[in-house]
DNA sequence: GATGAATGAGTGTTCATTCAT
DNA sequence: TATGAATGAACACTCATTCAT
């Protein structure tokens, strides 16, 4: 036996399951689901390509798998987390709010996007797999997220801290924002700057881009005239 | 000759070419690049596999074409347009820059995201085609329109419109919250109301998600208190 | 009608069916016949594909036809040709015959390999191209080549200048040396030293390899006479 | 299970790599490289397609293999032949000569035309592949049994048996001799008759066609003994 | 006479997947 | 459990050849 040659390893199945699905993750950022091969994902794990589908049914079924152990990591962070409460009666200043915001953003970054390889697997890879069951999972992890982020807003509308707005459509627009400034982030090598991220993106959501009058008596060019 | 039989068509180099690619945007928009084949784009076409090389060296080559041709109609579409300019002195009021912006954002939308294929194509199927070129193309469709929307955020702070803010930042976030919003139209079949997009998102890019205290004058929590 | 546009040429049928055969033997010379395309023909004689089709009735006719040519040069030369006579009586030194298979070398040398290109239609592109039909013109050409070399040397023997042997054979190993020799000198790109191959050529034949015996007067006329 | 069907058959990798250029030297050496398909050595292997990719790169890959494996086995036998000496002071005579030479005719046919298809192989079916790098092995087929024979001449040369001669060209133009005796058996479908090229070739190459003058006694050893 | 446009029939090659050990 | 070996089914691409003008 060489010193190169390559024994074979044995692994406890659980294990080598989770061993496979950490390549094909990484496999699959790289090159896209349909640009990388079954063969990539084997010669990364050191393993025969025979091997992996006993532990797999097809490719796909490893797309679903590795889907599914994010979208579960994923809504089970956002269930474990304690729904925003605004007692009645409390006065939120805006400074208060972003500071709040801020926070909530970097928890979702955390979670979502919780590193490169994941973000691009959730934000490119995945997607135009062209598999209905696929994107069905994703689709679960946009829901999870976006519900997270919808029932702050509801909560901060009913306590009056938000003006009225279509809270879907908010969710959503403010979380393609994520998306893209992550995404941006990613495709330049950079390491994810969650705080950065999270600060101006609070300022931004809350307040707009506006320069509030400073002089004037900002309610002359009022929001909802009455 | 059967009801079936495929005569053999005709037509001039420049129209056939033309439909070609408008073929391949469809194909790629539905099936993306990976998942089509050169096959597909053909029997759409209603040509023969071979034919399609009498215009393009590879199936690259046709997307390559492709997103030139989208990309030089967005660069050219923005380099038309006149820049913004506020003269001096003069006052915008908030309900102004929104309706402003409104226009702005309605005129992005309809040169950019000029269709549900393109969108996709722009959106999904382009990106991850793992070829350097094609990706510098997406890029230039991407660079033009943040330009946009980064010098008009320019001028407007220059008029002291805008608050300060990091321009680049601002424009890619927002411009994520814009794609995503168009991507859930497409992806849920609905035709995009470019109308209700631009209302929606310039409302909340100018002012933001918070509440403006009705009764308090707003001033008293200032942005940033001595 | 840009600098650069290629207008149509038209010429005599015939004329142009000469041109497609030179530009063919060039092609077919260079690449080989199954590595030639009928694109690499019409491209050097800046014709249109189609246009070969009224000239020739597909790829191998057009080999075929190149062969028939370059055979029906040959035999005709090889007809021309007065045979050799050695009228009884005479007696020939060594020397002389040396010389008169020198000039006979010559002259087949230039009837056969009258240019590179053919040589290597000949000897490598033409052979090989796996079709019967043009296997047997090549082998017309075999055949009056050997034709000649054979009779020369059954005159010879006749006489008694040439000693007995299987004529076939000599004809052909003969030749063979030849056929190498010339290669030997296209695989190089060199030019053809006809002279320098005939003279070393006729020499070899004639006395073989051996030094004469140097005790034994052999013969009168030596090698190299001092 | 029908007459027709093909189980799989299994090999250990080495076996099944020389049983594919077995094959691919048959289909080669009767079709031609450009004239045959991968599918056509796959057939003749009874083995899928894509099997034969699993042991070469690509189709020139095969022919690079073959061609290396005939050129290694024709320069091992080349290296392990005793270089021919002959003793100062020996005189050789004329029959001692062509005995020898004959004998090592014989050697050169047995290794480099081992075989009908090897014989086609190396002087049809290889040349013209149009690949610098299999033409280079052929070069080396070439160098290697031109450097045996040069070797010999220059040693004869040396020991006074052989007249003054350019010993690289009477080396070539004799190999081009015996290809071409080779090939017309070949080209005729009959067994190489080694003995029999072997020794008329190496009483040609010895003393030439030239009849000896009968009145001066030229050697002990008649050619024709009356 | 000449050709631009079109294509069927193939070719080499890849890859997810299965079989036998 | 693990894998070397084998392959069907596809795919991108080529090329000699034909059709309509």
């Amino acid at each position: 036996m060489s010193v190169l040659a390559k024994k074979r390893t044995y692994k406890p199945a659980d294990e080598r399951r989770e061993q496979i699905l950490d390549c094909a993750l990484t496999v699959f950022a790289q090159k896209g689901y349909h640009g990388a091969s079954i063969a990539d994902v084997c010669t990364r794990a050191r393993i025969g390509r025979a091997t992996l589908y006993q532990y797999f049914d097809d490719k796909r079924d490893v797309l679903l798998a590795l889907a599914d152990r994010i979208a579960t990591r994923i809504t089970d962070a956002v269930a474990a987390r304690r729904p925003m409460r605004i007692p009645p009666g409390v006065t939120v200043t805006e400074r208060q709010a972003v500071a709040f915001v801020e926070a909530r953003f970097v928890e979702i970054l955390r979670v979502v996007f919780e590193d490169e390889k994941t973000t691009r697997l959730i934000l490119r890879a995945g997607r135009g797999a062209g598999d209905g069951v696929v994107d069905e999972i994703f689709d679960r992890i946009e829901r999870a997220v976006l519900g997270v982020v919808e029932a702050d807003l509801l909560e901060a509308q009913r306590a009056g801290v938000v003006r009225p707005l279509d809270v879907r459509f908010v969710a959503r627009f403010f979380l393609g924002g994520l998306e893209k400034t992550v995404l941006s982030y990613v495709d330049e090598d950079l390491p994810i700057d969650v705080a950065a991220i999270a600060r101006e993106a609070a300022l931004f959501e809350m307040v707009g881009i506006l320069a509030r009058a400073p002089s004037s008596p900002h309610a002359s060019d009022k929001e909802n005239p009455s």
